[in-house]
RNA sequence: GCCCGCUUGGCUCAGUGGUAGAGCACUCGCUUCACACGCGAGGGGUCAAUGGUUCGAAUCCAUUAGCGGGCACCA
């Protein structure tokens, strides 16, 4: 007899098992043994290495988890490799943040050194997220981390980039960028968050050169106006079409700018006319270009006016001389008018600070080629496959068609250093190193490139450079394309699109069969968790307080839609996990003598036992096919329904007598291997989804671990890790023993009601009677045991006619059968005729649905005609029931 | 402005053409030899509204309302 205590403490097996399973090796491909197995490959979306677990990667980790650790011990080779992001700019904020501790700025230290220093930030405070990663039970596997920054990660990155270039598909040029005067660098429009922003909208009166009058047009960014070089009209527009081809005075700076005619203006916004500001707006930029406008730039990278704003604005903040214009144009009586307004405003997604489009000199990546190319294989190939498919496949291909070339360029110092370098004459050599730069330049006189890319540049290449290109390596042949990316929606333009176009572009396949885009968990009100707000929950405290595999269980059946989060949730998980805990410890304090069963379910099975073999077989069933389609919630219940209500509720029960009998015997040897066989596959089909309590109940099981390894895996140190995923054998699923074991569990529910309606003590024994039809009477009577067991009877009897007392509690089976307990002194006629009534009018509802319905002409001849016999057959059982019921209510009368 | 999603018992959510489900909460009864993080029995929903398709609609279609999200160059 194996003693385990009475609750299940969760910390104590989180303790035990990680660092074993991490140690020798388990979650590392080699273990597979079949040189023949199908490969499986997820390759995590990386953390920021500033980053800390939130409640999303915890959710997204999981299905990670369970995927792989069911394709583990399914027999696949499986991959799921780690690894973190550099993330450019918040990590260069952080070690400037440090530094301006130190009273330093970046600028003190110099690029070197400032490098130098990110990378000690890194070793020191970088990476906290791998060991919670960790501590979430992710089977990882370690020996294959990577970083974006790593030397072959970076040389993949050079080796895109030099290949895109020399495609036409990068490229360097001046135009109209996100500026964020706060990070000092350029971004790209997915990086800048678009906010509602209550303000103004100004009217300026424009003047004519030769005085004539004016025109008005209206702006919410009044001091752009010192950069104005035109205003614009729609030419269909008939209040302005004489005036096209005019000459205005730009008030204040009192330069010369023509009227033009663009279809982009709208003619029913504002006045119809609109100042055009080519260096400060994109739209404006536009038009400059179809018009042949100069560009005056009069705000600076601090969002500061230039000198070309003039003397008095010179210096000034953009907002002071906001001020200042709407001050002089007062002054000057051209003021038109100033209404409330509400607008869109940009702003840098990582620090808020309001954006200035600027026009600046940086690198592009052309997106036309590459986008085709996504699309060609969304249309032509369905790949990758999204799930849910509605509604990501349209937003993905929505955004692809409207996509706009790709800003690459950034003005820091952390990153991958553009491998671009200019000849004393401003030549520019793209090359993979200063070596072939030279080379190709023919001169050792270069300057590289001071920005560095996009953090989603080498992002982008993640699926394959992690697994070594541009070499040709074994894990490349081996893990690309890997099987599925599981990631949150919010990442679809800035990731996935992008490692689909790259992977399309280097590797000729897209990056990912599937993309499973997961739920979000919301806070209690509905609310997005957020750093801001604080209304975030943490997913180490919740580790802490139920348990990594109770919270494992939570975050799995959010699925793919948002949830709010609900401590019960997570509440209810533990208490199952409890339930499984004590399930097992039941077992093994029943488990003497079972150990030398090696087949227990060989030969002649009784009937509770056939039900749960076929119960288990279906749910292997089920729970593969669920996973196969990623129904995360699906399997989470028929897994907890299965164990708890099938399992426990009931097989346990049904075997209670036999594998608790005082005395040994083959019969309670084979009973207790039996029940622990079935707890034993159980444990498997649950391991996904809960690692580590399986397999600290696994390890204790007296059972022959190494026979339920997976063939793949033979000879590894057991581990339930590594053991078969239980499939569904069809030879075990059985249908009539189903049925007939539900007619004994409805047998014994309807006995427990009249127990609990007649108010009937628990601890009291009651007399039952049953009277069956053949069938029914073979089933209960090799039941028999057990159903006096369950309903605490003193004594049974089964036979074929209904001589039932008339002192008694009675009810109506469906199938053919009644039953009575008499209660000679205790029974209410009144009360009983009352029940019974009640019984009978539930009946007769139900069969008035089911006459209607068969009456219908059109029903008995277009439904299939299963469905038309199903219902005459329950139609059937319901008057035979009623009869019964009347012959009852007859005899207390 | 355009596109999309959601609306199911008190709460959080499953269910996607054929007899409305779960967990929690609630009511009643239980220290029944695995578990009170439990056991047994119950109550509770015209599946947002309206119209349509269908023999049959919570499920498909349309419209409306409320909530949420994404995209967007009306200055």
């Amino acid at each position: 007899m194996i003693e385990i205590p009475k609750t299940y403490d969760p910390k104590e097996a989180e303790q035990n098992h990680y660092a074993r399973w991490e140690e020798r090796g388990y979650f590392a491909p080699e273990i597979n043994q079949d040189p023949d197995a199908p490969v499986f490959t997820i390759v995590i979306p990386p953390p920021n290495v500033t980053g800390s677990l939130h409640m999303g990667h915890a959710l997204q980790h999981t299905m990670m988890d369970v995927l792989t650790r069911y394709k583990r011990m399914a027999g696949f080779r499986t991959l799921w490799l780690p690894g973190m992001d550099h993330a450019g700019i918040s990590t260069q904020l952080m070690v400037t943040r440090q530094l301006k501790k130190e009273g330093l700025s970046r600028h003190d230290l110099g690029r070197q050194k400032f490098e130098e220093r990110v990378w000690l930030w890194k070793q020191e405070y970088g990476g906290q997220i791998l060991k919670q990663i960790r501590r979430e039970g992710a089977s990882v596997d370690w020996s294959r981390e990577r970083f974006t920054m790593d030397e072959n990660l970076s040389r993949a990155v050079r080796e895109a980039f030099v290949r895109l270039y020399d495609d036409g598909m990068i490229y360097r040029g001046n135009r109209i960028v996100n500026w964020c005067p706060h990070d000092q660098t350029v971004l790209s429009d997915l990086e800048v968050l678009r906010e509602a922003q209550k303000g103004k909208l100004y009217y300026l009166r424009y003047p004519f050169k030769n005085g004539a009058g004016s025109i008005t047009v209206a702006t919410t960014r009044p001091e752009t106006m010192l950069g104005d070089t035109a205003v614009a009209v729609n030419p269909k527009d008939e209040r302005y079409s004489e005036m096209i081809g005019q000459v205005l005075m730009l008030p204040i700076v009192n330069r010369e700018i023509p009227i033009v005619a663009d279809d982009f203006v709208e003619s029913e916004f504002g006045t119809g006319a609109v100042k055009v500001t080519p260096a400060h707006d994109p739209n404006d930029y536009e038009m400059g270009v179809r018009h042949n406008l100069e560009q005056i730039a009069v705000i600076d990278q601090f969002a500061r006016m230039t000198e070309a704003a003039g003397a008095d604005f010179a210096g000034l903040d953009r907002y002071k001389a906001r001020e200042l214009v709407i001050e002089k144009f007062e002054a000057l009586g051209l003021l038109e008018q100033v209404v409330d307004y509400e607008f869109a405003i940009s702003k840098c997604e990582r620090c808020k600070t309001v954006i200035e489009p600027l026009t600046s000199t940086q690198w592009f990546c052309r997106m036309d080629k590459l986008r085709d190319l996504a699309l060609t294989s969304l249309r032509e190939d369905g790949k990758p496959r999204f799930v849910p498919q509605v509604p990501y496949e349209k937003v993905y291909s929505d955004w692809l068609e409207n996509l706009r070339d790709w800003t690459i360029s950034r003005q820091l110092w952390w990153g991958h250093q553009i491998p671009a370098w200019y000849t004393s004459d401003g030549e520019i050599i793209v090359a993979r190193s200063f070596e072939e730069a030279k080379q190709k330049a023919g001169t050792d006189q270069l300057t590289q490139d001071e920005d560095v890319l996009d953090t989603w540049f080498s992002s982008a290449l993640w699926p394959f450079s992690t697994l070594g290109w541009p070499e040709e390596t074994e894990d490349l042949r081996t893990f690309y394309p890997t099987s599925v990316l599981i990631t949150a929606r919010d990442i679809i333009f800035l990731w996935v699109s992008r490692m689909m176009m790259t992977g399309l572009k280097f590797m000729g396949r897209e990056p990912f069969a599937d993309v499973y885009v997961t739920g979000t968990v919301l806070d209690k009100h509905g609310q997005r968790m957020s750093k801001t707000k604080g209304n975030g929950i943490d997913p180490l405290d919740v580790f802490e307080k139920y348990g990594v595999d109770a919270t494992r269980l939570t975050l799995a059946s959010v699925g793919a839609t948002d949830t709010r989060w609900s401590e019960r949730q997570v509440e209810s998980y533990r208490n199952f996990a409890n339930k499984i805990w004590n399930a097992a410890r039941f077992c093994l304090m029943n488990s003497d003598g079972a150990e030398s069963i090696s087949q227990p379910f060989a030969g002649d099975l009784p009937l509770h036992d056939r039900w749960i073999l076929s119960r288990l077989n279906k749910t292997a069933r089920e729970v593969n096919a669920q996973l196969e389609q990623y129904e995360f919630h699906g399997v989470v219940q028929t897994l907890y329904h299965f164990f708890w209500d099938d399992f426990c509720d009931w097989y346990i029960e049904l075997s209670k007598a036999t594998v608790t009998a005082e005395t040994e015997s083959p019969e309670r040897g084979i009973a207790r291997a039996r029940l622990i066989s079935v707890l034993e596959q159980s444990l498997r089909l649950l391991h996904p989804f809960m690692p580590y309590l399986t397999e600290e109940l696994w390890q204790k099981l007296p059972v022959e671990h190494a026979q339920l390894l997976h063939s793949a895996y033979a000879g590894a140190e057991p581990t339930i890790m590594l053991a078969a995923f239980p499939q569904c054998d069809n030879a075990l699923v059985n249908d009539s023993a189903e049925s007939e074991m539900q007619a004994v569990i409805d047998l014994v529910s309807r006995v427990r009601n009249i127990r609990s309606e007649m108010n009937i003590k628990p601890g009291e024994r009651i007399q039952l009677m049953i009277a069956a039809n053949p069938g029914l009477q073979t089933v209960f009577t090799a039941s028999a045991d057990q159903i006096t067991r369950l309903t605490r009877a003193s004594h049974l009897s089964i036979d074929g006619n209904a001589a039932m007392p008339k002192a008694s509690a009675r009810a109506v089976l469906s199938g053919g059968a009644e039953v009575a307990i008499p209660l000679e002194g205790l029974i209410d006629f009144a009360q009983e005729r009352e029940r019974l009534l009640k019984e009978k009018d539930k009946l007769q509802k139900e069969g008035a649905k089911l006459e209607a319905q068969l009456g219908n002409q059109d029903f008995v001849e277009r439904a299939p005609a299963e469905k038309v016999e199903d219902l005459r057959a329950r139609l059937t059982d319901i008057a035979q029931r009623t009869v019964a019921l009347d012959q009852m209510l007859e005899a207390l009368s």
